[in-house]
DNA sequence: AAGCGGAGCAACCGCAGGGAA
DNA sequence: GTTCCCTGCGGTTGCTCCGCT
């Protein structure tokens, strides 16, 4: 048996709302709260005097009739603010990457629209995805992707990673590197999420090493590498905050024509209960680190 | 003027997490 | 501990507008 509906599909409007229709939700939110704890999305609709399914009453409301809303276009700065936030944390393949090798696992807001926009007064997350699928992804993504391994790992080369051709590249914005974006981030976010700052056994990645796997001691595969070979990467859970899970394992290959360090979709759980994504190589209570290859033929 | 196609954006869908019962 | 309900999210769809032919 199924879930049950959140409303009868039947007798529920659907499609683009009316001024009536906007009024009276604008009306009804605004006199008895909208703050998600006084409202039950699901009963409003027939509190308000409305036909519509709770769930797109919450997306009217949270999407185009709030107060706050900004509507228009999006400006230079929240370009570079969105480019930016993409770069550090958007990409599936580099937000594996984290996962699977930085242990940041204390994330429920990680690589998710609404956080991106939570830096954009105003705009909402589904502003913020449509805004990159049709315009800044073709801006930014269009070029060929090249393979950052034959370029020296500069952070400058963050663009590449991306496949953004040299000519693209935004002079004053995401990817002007004069500073190391991406540790200063991470550290952000993970001072955040867990109260704890930087020691001697939290790792800090520089951006060269984030973005390039060259870099970051993998192993450098070779030719074979390429889809055939893979490196497994054991982390084991090292602080007392950690509650579930005692260790996991990523497998990651390192592609060679695009330079892009790829896992292969299994076992990563984003939403472990870990307090907190500090690791370290080497140092005595972690083992995290390549630990070599594995004949990715014999896993299937 | 009409037809067509692409871009932009609002809205929907289904899933997962979290909390209450 | 389990089940159910509600909320929030990312991915996707589909409508509307606009420019081009």
């Amino acid at each position: 048996m199924g879930r049950t509906p959140c409303c009868d599909k039947e007798n529920v409007k659907r499609g683009p709302w009316s001024p009536e229709e906007d009024a009276a939700l604008k009306s009804y939110l605004q006199s008895h709260g909208s703050d998600g704890t006084a409202s039950n999305w699901i009963h409003l609709p027939k509190k308000a005097g409305l036909r519509r399914c709770g769930k797109s009453c919450r997306l009217r409301w949270l999407n185009y009739l709030r107060p706050d809303i900004k509507h228009g276009g999006f400006t230079e700065e929240e370009d570079s603010i969105i480019c930016n936030l993409y770069n550090q944390m958007g990409s599936r393949q580099v937000f594996n990457y984290f996962l699977t090798y930085l242990h940041f696992f204390n994330s429920p807001n990680f690589l998710r629209w609404s956080v991106i926009a939570s830096y954009m007064p105003g705009r909402t997350d589904n502003d913020v995805k449509n805004y990159w699928n049709t315009k800044l992804k073709k801006k930014l993504l269009g070029g060929k992707i090249k393979n950052i391994s034959s370029k020296e790992p500069t952070i400058a080369n963050n663009a590449n990673f991306f496949g953004i051709p040299e000519a693209e590249k935004p002079q004053d914005s995401a990817f002007s590197t004069s500073e190391p974006q991406v540790p200063s981030t991470l550290q952000m976010l993970y001072d955040v999420n867990s109260g704890l700052s930087a020691d001697n056994q939290t790792m800090s990645l520089n951006p060269d090493q984030l973005y390039n796997p060259k870099l970051s001691g993998f192993p450098d595969l070779g030719a074979r590498s390429r889809r055939n070979y893979s490196t497994t990467v054991s982390l084991s859970q090292e602080g007392s905050s950690i509650s579930d899970s005692s260790s996991m394992a990523g497998n990651l290959y390192l592609d060679q024509d695009s330079g892009f360090l790829m896992d292969y979709g299994f076992g990563v759980a984003y939403d472990n209960n870990v307090n907190h994504y500090g690791m370290s190589f080497g140092d005595k209570t972690s083992e995290v680190g390549p630990t070599g290859c594995t004949d990715f033929g014999d896993f299937f």
